[in-house]
DNA sequence: GAGCACTGC
């Protein structure tokens, strides 16, 4: 046990030292606390909007002064000035003497309350990491972390990387010396593989943990148990106003500190009766807005690029026939899978005399920020994913989002200065149709790859693993039966060898079991390949509604006999061939970005290769044994075609081949695919035919039964019912 | 014959 610690200890330690010779990225998107701006004053509401008398939040602080620019020599002493002037700041020694007395504190802070950048701060400045004890400060995104960790460094005087760095995947901006580390909660949570008691740390912060990610609820139950056996390691956990109570609880009644954050006031306005076109009235209040309302810019949230697509379009049409009658109004959509630079459009300034407006989905809630919004245009729903652990298939479907992401949206418009949220739905629905919280995605997701962390973890006891919310039972059911069945588990629940190596991989079960067999037929070049071009799960292929044509083309143009594993090689192949040019991407209907992070994770995989003992090697054109690979991983997802589509053999459902795929004409009588979705129908997506006959029948159909017939010794282990 | 919210390791 101890030489495998030491030895992964090594191998993060020259992970470290390679990635030292790459220079610290800036990032691009900060999330500084916006400049104070002139406002416009409040006036009468509109017409069609009634004021929720109760919706008023309390006025704001008083803004701090901005750094003066001149001198260098006062640059220090104006870093201090605005340190100081945070609200977060008269609390110090408070907060201090709360931290020194309580093991764990659970932090109440609104955005620009500066707990994030400020806390750490005062940590180290009070000795926290002395004797070569560091803090960690957790958050759910990788910019947050990369754009918190430059500031503190500025603040601090030292070389981003030295004292203070980032860890975030595929990139550690970190060094012998850094003793404040920001990083991504997964991050954190793969640190337990190597450090099971976080013996390094002195102070784990968790921060912005009322977003409830996954990675942010699974550590919340590790951290417990580790601060159980480790009463000096002090935890901290901040979140927004909402559910501290509970955090507080999970904590064995740990105390809530709590620091004012600085807003604006944002008055809120629903409407009188329910909209039943809710796109069409968005596109009717943008334009009242624009028309009766004071300068400022407006932000609507819709649900997803189409409809997005369809409100700028119908915008941009009315305000081509009301012509002059209008002052301009600048139309900007923005979405994750929009173009680099037709994202950057919506942080350039507004050009004076005009407003713009973004049109954007829920990335605009918490991933960026835009300056001088001041109101917000709400419908009032979102897409959301969701997980059926009885059938294993996801879905995402649109909606009605929590009130407390509708509070988050409202704030969206007094970041600046006093603003306006307009709700798309009665103050009645907000009071009785929403739903306090958004359920968090530990309930709304597959747990294969948690479930097997959590094992070699040594927790063997999932079912009363203490979740703060726990998963439905159902999916821990269904990820250890798949544990089970890849061999990651034995008969009795115990992690075998394979199972500790497919932990290392930070990919599904079933793509690292694919990736391990490729060692048995030689070909994990290939199958590194298909791994990381699975796990990209945004459509590699680019459709613009007015090239459908010329897309569609390019797309058939890569398809090969055997199925669509083989055609997403293909295209990586070429790609890698092309030089990993952006051109070729352009020229064939392919996603650059997308490309770009499947390189990302292949590169990552490929230097995990020797950890979990396995060769480089290339089949060289022999694509059966890639096939064979797969199908090691993958056998649990089979369907056999009947009369009426296709059938899964695990659960008899239903199911049909999508029709992006290579094989949606052929329908061959055996098929493996990669995932099921539900959207207008069942659909399975990446799907792959028999190499021949036999393999079908013998292979995977004997295999899958002689598995299920083990499922019988699990559940005697489980002491529970798998059926 | 369909259609991709957002993150993250």
């Amino acid at each position: 046990m101890r030489d495998t610690h030491r030895e992964r200890e090594r191998e993060r330690q020259r992970y470290r030292q390679r990635e030292k010779q790459a220079p610290c990225r800036e990032p691009d998107m900060g999330l500084d606390p916006g400049s104070p701006g002139s406002g416009p004053g409040l006036k009468a509401a509109l017409n069609c909007w009634k004021a929720d008398p109760e919706a008023h939040t309390p006025p704001p602080l008083q803004e701090p002064s901005g750094p003066s620019p001149p001198s260098q020599a006062q640059q220090k002493e104006s870093v201090q000035a605005v340190r100081r002037s945070l609200p977060v700041f008269p609390f110090r020694e408070e907060l201090l003497a709360a931290i020194a007395d309580h093991q764990v504190l659970i932090i109440e802070g609104e955005t620009g309350s500066g707990k994030t950048t400020q806390i750490p701060q005062y940590l180290f400045e009070e000795g926290y990491t002395k004797k070569g004890m560091k803090i960690a400060c957790t958050q759910p995104r990788r910019v947050a972390a990369m754009s918190v960790a430059a500031r503190v460094a500025r603040e601090m005087g030292v070389k981003l990387g030295n004292e203070v760095g980032y860890s975030i995947r595929f990139e550690d901006c970190t060094s012998e010396r850094t003793v404040l580390r920001y990083m991504t909660d997964g991050m954190l949570l793969r640190e337990f593989l190597s450090e099971p008691d976080l013996a390094s740390y002195s102070v784990v912060m968790v921060d912005e943990a009322h977003e409830r990610t996954l990675h942010t609820d699974i550590l919340f139950g590790l951290i417990k148990d580790v601060a159980r056996f480790r009463p000096e390691l002090k935890v901290l956990v901040a979140s927004a106003t909402l559910d501290t109570a509970r955090f507080s609880t999970f904590f064995d009644d740990a105390p809530v500190f709590r620091i004012p954050g600085r807003r604006f006031p944002v008055d809120i306005f629903y409407t009188k009766a329910p909209e039943a076109d809710y796109l069409e009235a968005c596109v009717v209040s943008v334009l009242q807005i624009h028309v009766t309302q004071p300068p400022g810019d407006i932000l609507v949230f819709l649900t997803g690029q189409e409809e997005i697509e369809a409100a700028c379009e119908m915008l941009q049409d009315r305000c081509r026939r009301l012509g002059s009658k209008i002052r301009e109004l600048l139309v900007l959509p923005i979405y994750a899978n929009l173009p680099s630079d037709m994202q950057a459009r919506i942080f350039q300034p507004t050009p004076p005399g005009a407003r713009k407006v973004v049109v954007a989905t829920n990335i605009a809630e918490t991933s960026l920020t835009i300056e001088g919004i001041i109101y917000v245009l709400d419908p009032g729903f979102c897409k959301q994913k969701s997980y059926n652990p009885r059938t294993g298939m996801e879905s995402l479907t649109v909606t009605p989002c929590s009130k407390a992401s509708a509070n988050q949206r409202a704030g969206r418009a007094g970041r600046v200065a006093a603003g306006k949220c307009f709700r798309l739905y009665t103050a009645w629905a907000y009071q009785h149709e929403l739903e306090e919280t958004t359920v968090p995605e530990i309930q709304r997701t597959s747990l294969g790859n948690v479930v097997l962390l959590l094992k070699s973890l040594g927790i063997h006891d999932l079912m009363h693993f203490d979740f703060l919310d726990p998963p439905p039972y159902e999916t821990l059911l269904l990820a250890l039966e798949q544990l089970y069945a890849l061999g990651a588990l034995n008969h009795l629940g115990e992690l075998t060898t394979s199972g500790r190596k497919m932990a290392e991989l930070p990919v599904d079960p079933m793509l690292s079991k694919m990736i391990l067999a490729s060692e048995k037929y030689s070909c994990s070049e290939e199958i590194l390949t298909v791994a990381a071009m699975l796990s990209v799960n945004n459509s590699i292929f680019y459709r613009p509604k007015d090239k459908v044509v010329h897309a569609d083309n390019a797309r058939v143009n890569f398809f090969l006999p055997g199925g669509d594993h083989l055609v997403l090689l293909n295209v990586y192949t070429q790609w890698a061939e092309s030089g990993y040019s952006s051109q070729w991407c352009y020229e064939n209907f392919v996603q650059f970005r997308s490309m770009r992070r499947a390189r990302d994770v292949r590169e990552q995989l490929e230097g995990l290769l020797e950890r979990v003992e396995v060769g480089l090697s290339s089949c060289q054109g022999d694509y059966i044994r890639v096939r064979k690979a797969i199908t090691a991983g993958y056998f649990y997802h089979t369907a056999r075609l009947t009369r009426s589509g296709y059938r899964t053999v695990k659960q008899q459902q239903t199911v049909f081949i999508h029709p992006n795929s290579s094989l949606f004409e052929e329908q061959p009588r055996w098929l493996l695919y990669h995932e099921l979705v539900l959207t207008t129908k069942e659909f399975m997506r990446q799907v792959r035919g028999p190499s021949f006959a036999q393999e079908s029948e013998d292979v995977w159909g004997g295999r899958i039964l002689a598995r299920f017939n083990l499922l019988r010794l699990a559940e005697k282990q489980e002491n529970i019912n798998l059926r």
